[in-house]
DNA sequence: ACCTGAACACCGTTCAAGT
DNA sequence: ACCTGAACACCGTTCAAGT
């Protein structure tokens, strides 16, 4: 079996070392493939070729292998090209972290879990305190909005990926889940939920680009008034 | 021991029979002890005076007991009084659901992993639609104001609720949280985190309340700007 | 109709022991 | 310095068997 045959890390690296970096890799690969119910200690430990025993070398505990997880997943963001107005800069963050979350399997859950300000995190905040600054925000409604930019797309996201049970209440149809939905809410009983059965359709529009974009105009139009009229 | 010898419920309830309502109930409890890591098929069962694999006859699996949990959270909330204009109920309607998942542990996890629009949830929606229909937003906008306002509110506590690591990138320090991250914050390297350093005050707020009043606020100027200027 | 015992295939974590 | 085997105290779920 391969074997590190020296101390000095860089000289011979057939064995490519286990760092901290390499786990998280290898925890964001497990991800990808069994979800984050899915990835266990053992199963990260296998990837890299090691025993699960093998991980608390490196790592406290799982939790800090999530952590770690959660910064890998942020290292694949980029932040738009610095180009139009504010609003379209915010705009374009919005829909990228998105398209973030939703691309890597269960992104949003494990971001959801813990706040850990990783480095690639720390850039992104940076780079966006730096657009709100510049826009005319305060100081203090910059870190507002970086906040609740945050807050939003990570809770639209969750929201949006988190699977539709079909329970008692509305009966155990199949067949396409938006168009199943809507007959649920419209068999309701029209005396006591008037407006569901009213807005079914409207209710379960399954064009989630549509209900995002709603969110994010209404945060822009709502930022916007706190600027002086001449910087909206 | 006590054990039912009727087959007629309700004659002789000294054994109360154990219905799903009793299992949310008892999961309920569970969690309010526990917390969700710790809510197992295995403690819920021993609330209810059973062995685990019993759950198996009244539920399919763990996933629908937490979907009944999660009707059951929302069984305590209380739509807010229908006074002053949709801008005052709306706002009153986000504060409640806030403070709902801030009253039981782990709540914004639970409600997030699933959508499972029980009779209550159901019920609280179609209250909602009313007063948003009434205040003259159009269906599409009101489902759409609706879905926003669940989606932000349950993401803004899950950030609030989930815990800060102290990763290595912050050092490890303990103390006050807010004011160890503010000091990590002013800590990091002037030159490549410029506003991060400047604004760490902010930015470690821990004023929940406040942070959350912002998000509040700015989406309902942006839903404001929806309306003919007459009904804003 | 409802509950149990026993089993299966997993978990995260610890720790003495190896090299 | 880094990895392993073995163990501990758990999991969710199934299923034949009990009453």
């Amino acid at each position: 079996m391969p074997q590190n045959h020296t101390d000095t890390p860089g000289t011979d690296d057939a064995t490519p070392a286990l760092t901290r970096e390499a786990l998280a890799q290898a925890a964001l690969r497990v991800l990808e493939r069994d979800g984050l119910a899915g990835l266990s200690m053992r199963k990260v430990a296998a990837e890299v070729g090691v025993k699960a025993a093998s991980l608390y070398w490196h790592v406290r505990n799982k939790q800090e292998l999530l952590d770690l997880l959660t910064d890998a997943v942020m290292g694949s963001a980029e932040p738009p090209p610095r180009e139009g107005d504010w609003r379209e800069q915010f705009h374009a963050y919005c829909w990228r972290y998105r398209r973030l979350l939703l691309g890597t399997r269960d992104a949003a859950k494990v971001v959801a879990g813990r706040l850990a300000p990783g480095p690639n995190l720390l850039g992104l905040m940076e780079d966006q305190l730096d657009r709100l600054r510049a826009a005319g925000f305060t100081d203090a409604d910059a870190a507002m909005a970086s906040y609740l930019l945050g807050a939003f797309v990570q809770g639209f996201v969750l929201q949006e990926q988190s699977p539709i049970s079909a329970s008692e209440v509305l009966g155990t149809s199949r067949r396409d889940i938006a168009d199943a939905a809507g007959d649920l809410f419209r068999a309701l009983p029209a005396e006591t939920f008037p407006n569901l059965v009213d807005l079914a359709g409207d209710l379960t529009e399954p064009n989630m680009d549509a209900r995002f974009e709603f969110g994010v105009q209404r945060i822009l139009d709502g930022l916007a008034a706190l600027l002086p009229p001449e910087r909206r």
